[in-house]
DNA sequence: GAAGATTGAGTGTTCAATCTTT
DNA sequence: AAAGATTGAACACTCAATCTTC
């Protein structure tokens, strides 16, 4: 039971043994990792833009009206939903903009630092985020279906590593249970 | 030796527990991945065009130009470029157009079919794309330093699986050795 | 002076329609 | 009729500069 799955090779595969043929000390398993992730990545956009699309909903709106869904009283600060959606601060002010357009949020100042602006989620916002936590859960699910659960958990955790070593542990554990 | 590392926790451990506490019977694994998948490749990116930019090159250029560096003969079919970038076929145009009057690649009618272009890497071409294959590869490296070999190689493995199950086996293993 | 949000210029992408070749 | 590449419109992003508030 060793060797299990090393016979099935994908399209990284090929690509990582041309660089190997040119430079054969080649770390080709971090290029590997590269690859794969950016393809995973976008295949998973990919999907759960589709379905989105029959709704009639960005993915950007997706995860800014879920931020603010999870968030405590359905408000952020606009500082918040930047460092959250890995976007530049001038794409967050568009965002919301078109966001307020559509009725489904409000900016407000913040009283207590005029600096900041306060968003909040109106009722329709609500039900509408609602809606799409329930599309893009079930998208998620069905995208990693062929990966049995210890696959999933184990590929969970290393991204975790990976992430903590990127960005450092979770900012803020103020609140844990 | 059971559980060895799940104290230190990340962002998205944080944003999947609020989702826990409004859906306790979610699938939060697979959504804890999808988060995760989408950060560390973002942070890839921005990473690899961060040391792009010192050489005055998009990221874009260096998939093109990776991509006919290690083709047969430094030739490629548009439509194959086109299935190796993950893009449209508009935006195939555009960066071919655009690599051609940086003197990087040439477009050639295919004689044996007219509808299809023929790209080729310049002289110019292939020497930036060789200086360009070093510099990503070196941030590659660094990007996966933090994860010891064992881990990176699950994790190469683990996505190839899933990779495999969405875009199915290598197209061709014609010529493997 | 620093932090936060906004603006505008420049760029690249997607999508649908078009044109050519098979 | 189908396949491949090109075009143009609409859209969203980044980056740098600006404005306000602390």
């Amino acid at each position: 039971m060793a060797h299990s799955t090393p016979p099935v090779r994908d399209a990284v595969d090929v690509m990582v043994e041309q660089w190997r043929r040119q430079q054969p000390e080649l770390d080709v398993v971090s290029k590997a990792v590269s690859i794969r992730l950016r393809r995973v990545a976008h295949h998973l956009e990919r999907e759960v833009r589709r379905e989105l699309a029959r709704l009639d909903v960005e993915l950007w709106e997706l995860d800014m009206l879920l931020a603010l869904h999870n968030a405590e009283g359905r408000r952020l600060g606009a500082g918040d939903l930047l460092r959250a959606s890995q976007v530049t601060s001038g794409a967050i002010t568009n965002r919301l903009a078109r966001l307020e357009q559509r009725g489904w949020v409000r900016r407000d100042v913040d009283p207590s630092d005029r600096r900041q602006v306060l968003v909040t989620l109106t009722d329709a916002g609500w039900d509408k985020a609602a809606e799409l936590a329930v599309t893009k859960t079930e998208s998620e699910r069905r995208f990693f279906a062929p990966m049995d659960a210890e696959m999933l958990g184990r590929l969970a955790a290393d991204l975790r590593t990976l992430l903590v070593a990127i960005e450092g542990p979770a900012p803020d554990p103020a609140g844990a249970d």
